[in-house]
DNA sequence: GTCTATATGTGGATAGAC
DNA sequence: GTCTATCCACATATAGAC
């Protein structure tokens, strides 16, 4: 091994190896030493590079959340732009899912949607506390645009109905298997495409029932 | 404290505080000892009642999971027998999502909700293991309905589509919090009647899309 | 059944040699 | 930068007195 000429270097290893089982093991389930003996680096290496387990887990988030928003925020942007402020809401919703399946192919980026999709919803303070601090800024753009695309909806139906958006996303994105248990092996989430061309017309036709609720005047805004 | 006289006793005090810690915290996120301190009892009183802690987990999902599963088994037969086995699919959704969210009104039962949620994107083995076996016996036969109240799905779109269901179901279950510091704290997703309300005509809405893969002649099935 | 005390293992993190 | 060795806190689980 000569971490300078072929391969990735330590620092990466151990992102890598992270990646993998905090996805498969959850954060409080892997130790840092089964993590450093994965990616063949000594314990002490992980304390060198990054100063602690949390830090290290936020690392992992930092190297893919980061693309996923520049991505969602040129599309939105793009989109604004284009419908003079009053999209769609099936392109608010392709512009919201896109980046989030298809951001880089690298077999490790496939890890990471599973990462991602099962801590949106970990139980771990630390966890939870990394997860909105990163994803927070944008989503909140986004539901903007929801409010905008869905001006009929009251705020308690767009909040319904964005939870049903933020469920199967993260559903999908977590792959936990349990499908597969129920319909068969043959079947996989994994391809970012399929997953983009089911979800969007689903979530299209959720988004877009009559208003289950009444709308109160006083939250109207003014377009 | 007088354990048979007034209050719950010893083992029900465990498995209220086990429910609210593993909830709050995740398996792996929770020690024993503060789990036996939160309910009162010594730390060796969980190892007496419970072999270990990954039992005093099962018997958590035990208490809650028998009394759902009933009402999904009679809500459904209910229905098969009352739409001769071609049931709407609004209807099979309400029989899944009702029971799932109206079992039980005691405080516990919403903790359960929170923690039945959040389990079913767990990574950790031991939890989906557990959580898979108890509720998938169930959750098969709902899958049959469901082929039955889409015949014209092929099993590709109705794996994407449940995906989402599952996804919607869990991700309120789960209440992770995210929704409300996008969308503000006045709103909650305790209320099982709102989100029942909400969730089946967004889910109705797209199950009812249609199909998008074309549906493999071999996959069909006599009726 | 309920406690104290403890066995036994593993965790994160670090000191300090090289 | 990289290793060995280790500190120390805390985990699960149990033994054994009462």
């Amino acid at each position: 091994m000569y971490p300078n000429e072929a391969g990735p270097d330590a620092q990466d290893r151990l992102l890598d190896a992270a990646e993998r089982l905090f996805a498969e093991h959850g954060f409080h389930g892997v130790s840092l030493r089964t993590i450093t003996t994965e990616a063949g680096v000594n314990l002490a290496a992980a304390n060198y590079y990054f100063r602690s387990k949390e830090v290290l887990f936020r690392a992992v988030f930092e190297r893919r959340v980061g693309p996923v928003n520049a991505d969602r925020e040129a599309l939105l942007q793009e989109l604004m732009a284009r419908s003079a402020g009053r999209p769609a809401v099936g392109e608010v919703l392709r512009a919201f899912l896109e980046p989030a399946f298809r951001a880089s192919t690298s077999p490790g980026a496939e890890m990471f949607r599973k990462l991602s999709g099962r801590s949106s919803v970990d139980p771990s303070p630390e966890v939870r506390r990394i997860v909105y601090e990163l994803y927070d800024p944008v989503s909140s753009r986004f539901v903007d645009a929801f409010k905008r695309a869905c001006p009929d909806l009251s705020r308690e139906d767009l909040f319904w109905r964005l939870a049903s958006v933020f469920g199967a996303m993260m559903y999908v994105r977590a792959d936990s298997g349990r499908l597969q248990r129920l319909l068969g092996d043959d079947l996989n989430m994994s391809d970012p495409e399929a997953a983009i061309a089911h979800l969007i017309p689903f979530l299209t036709a959720g988004m877009e029932v009559p208003p289950i609720t009444t709308r109160d005047e006083n939250e109207r805004e003014s377009t």
